[in-house]
DNA sequence: GACCGCCTTAGAACTGTTCTAAAATGTTAC
DNA sequence: GTAACATTTTAGAACAGTTCTAAGGCGGTC
């Protein structure tokens, strides 16, 4: 549940990363320079960047990058499974690559951190649902929205 | 878990409909005669409706109430905890005035619908997740997304 | 080296929501 | 009843994030 170390977190990413690529490579997707920088920020960033961060990023190494490209990108990663999309209304997208699967997150309301967080019989719960009301279940979505540690101690 | 004989259900709107006259007017709001129709639209609605949808049905008795008049009045209901607002990050935010607390809802992909749904333990679950996390939880958003029974015999 | 398809760009268009200034309405004090 | 004031409402502009469109660029294939 803590962050793993640094070291292990590379390997992580970098198994994804080929991972993700050959995803797209047997949907017959070309591996862009530009489509191979969105995938390392898109893991590499620490949190759960949005569209505008991940362009930020891109056009570090490639300036002429459009919003239109991550845009589009994005939408083949969701095509293919490979990116979880944490949709808000008032504010931007924001994606997850490392772990597409859904899975719940704890929101921080002052400081906007965005965390994974793992809960236990979701699964259970999930398939109690379905055969309680028929319905035949697809995805989820869990949000916990609260006060982060820090930002509670920093209210004092 | 199955919807209520109508009787049953005028009678929950009724005395909710007074609940939450009475909290506006214990704040100092007015009641003026749009609210009350645009309470009564939002209690009456079999669903969860959309800002627009809600302003329509009020224009049928006001005719010239204006979109910043519902979304005036949804903020205010939002302040005082009346109205649970779904958020959408590609579509209208949607909103729920019987049951204002946080509860999970069950979304058809297909066609749209959107239901409450009662699941069991979810109080435990938060209280978990805060204990593990040290987040002072205070809302929660659970949605599960998927195909309903009328969708999954009319694909056959 | 010509052709074809995918990729990318720049900017316009779109949607839902929020903001703004002014007009309407309601309330209170006298 | 009326003056003064606060609240509510209106119409439309502004805004943010996302999607669309048309045109140009690039890379592989024969």
């Amino acid at each position: 549940m803590t962050t793993p170390a640094t070291a292990l977190l590379t390997d992580e990413i970098e198994s994804r990363l080929l991972e993700m690529k050959a995803v797209l490579a047997a949907r017959g997707a070309a591996i862009t320079p530009r489509r191979a920088k969105l995938l390392e920020v898109l893991l590499a960033s620490d949190g759960h960047p949005t569209v505008a961060e991940i362009h930020e990023e891109v056009r570090g190494a490639f300036p002429s990058t459009s919003l239109a490209t991550i845009y589009n990108t994005i939408e083949l990663l969701k095509a293919t499974g490979q990116v979880l999309e944490l949709e808000f209304s008032g504010a931007a997208n924001r994606y997850e690559g490392l772990r597409p699967q859904p899975h719940p997150h704890l929101i921080c309301s002052l400081c906007g951190a965005i965390e994974d967080v793992d809960v236990d019989g979701l699964d259970d719960e999930t398939e109690a649902v379905s055969t309680s009301t028929g319905y035949k279940i697809v995805s989820t979505r869990t949000d916990y929205y609260g006060i982060c540690p820090t930002c509670q101690t920093a209210e004092e």
